[in-house]
DNA sequence: CATAAAATACGGGAATACCCCTATTGTAGC
DNA sequence: GCTACAATAGGGGTATTCCCGTATTTTATG
């Protein structure tokens, strides 16, 4: 735990300058590249021998995203550690961080400079490690349980399909397509399928309590 | 335009070390402050001859944000430029921003150097400015034209009242009701209510677009 | 003050959603 | 291996939404 080479992944300049800033007063940090985009890090990686790495989830360009990076990571240098930054925690980015892309930590942006370095340790350890404001939102989720069959009912029901379209889409009943839409319902206590997909969206755009209330029309 | 003192208020320590990272290395800027709080802001106003604040809207408190500070700001010492950072353009906040707090510039956070370098440019030479990015999103907003009337009906339709409902609430008929939300539905180009709500939750949370296509389900 | 746009209101019919119920099959946890 | 629960399927009735009209009043904007 000591002369590490840290590398930020990030295509915000001002998060990652900022985030270099903090990482190197710490002693065991020996070393900070920074890459705004795919080319950069696999340049990096190659180059420099690194440990750990921070990496977010959203960039500028749909080519890529951090799910596509790090796997391609872990692929080529499965002993790197990663770090994943987030601005808004989701149990389904959670799975597919853990399961599939073999990360190591999930972190929220928002956290000082102690919540960094303690996530550093972890995972040199070999630890995964998740913050505490993100297992807050998981466990929310956990409760919840939103079944496989109907995730992806209220997903296709977003996009304006009717519920016979749904049920020809997954190749089921039209009746039990309307079954799962009314077991959502009761889970999210909601009274019809407009009010389902709003409080669904609230929740998964980060559960900003009531901003449309605040919202005034010209 | 030259020495300025520029003062950062942000809750995020990273970004705020970043951002100051970057404005120290413009030439004209003689020092930066930072304050990751509405007191420490207003310690350092009456300490310094501030010049330009870049300011965020959202602080972990619900005690205060952005615009609380920036009122308060400009109604103590109304020469002090202030330069709004946001992640997510709404016409709304615009609004409120220019006509109510009376700051001077309204920034896309993703940005980089040159375009905060450029801002404080604009606002030194007493311009408002709003970047092309925030100016995309404001350019939608208009065209899709929203009327009061239409504003009240969806956020009712967003509460799961059904039209019958809503009408009651607003004084009107259920069948002007109708009218509206279908009228809604027309803008939007979508086929039912649901995907009215989608659509307009969506860009509403900052137009990321298709967030629910990646989403895959235990 | 004229003209456009918004808000108001209503009708009728087809499609869809909602709500109660039962019942079978597969599968994950104890 | 038992037990829950998810996923499947369906009946039948009522409520609501959606889509096509038309038409009057009110409110902005030039």
């Amino acid at each position: 735990m000591k002369n590490l080479k840290v590398l930020i992944v990030e295509d915000s300049v001002i998060f990652s300058e900022g985030l270099r800033l903090i990482l190197e007063q710490h002693a065991s940090i020996n070393k900070v590249y920074l890459a705004h985009n795919f080319n950069d890090t696999l340049d990096i990686l190659i180059a420099a021998s690194i440990d750990v790495i921070f990496l977010d989830l959203n960039f500028e360009t749909s080519d890529y995203d951090g799910f596509i990076i790090a796997k391609k990571i872990k692929e080529l240098y499965s002993d790197i550690k990663i770090i994943v930054l987030t601005q808004h925690a989701r149990i389904y980015i959670y799975e597919k961080l853990f399961n599939e892309c073999k990360v190591d930590a999930y972190l929220d942006k928002q956290l000082g400079a102690e919540d960094m370095f303690f996530a550093i340790e972890q995972v040199i350890n070999n630890e995964k490690y998740v913050d505490r404001n993100i297992s807050e939102i998981l466990e929310i989720e956990q409760w919840l349980k939103i079944s496989k069959r109907e995730g992806e009912v209220i997903l296709l029901l977003m996009d304006g399909l009717v519920q016979k379209e749904i049920a020809f889409k997954l190749n089921i009943s039209p009746k039990t397509v309307e079954k799962h839409i009314f077991n959502l319902m009761k889970k999210f206590k909601v009274k019809n399928s407009v009010e389902l997909i709003t409080k669904y969206m609230r929740y998964i755009n980060g559960n900003r309590e009531n901003l449309a209330g605040e919202i005034s029309f010209p």
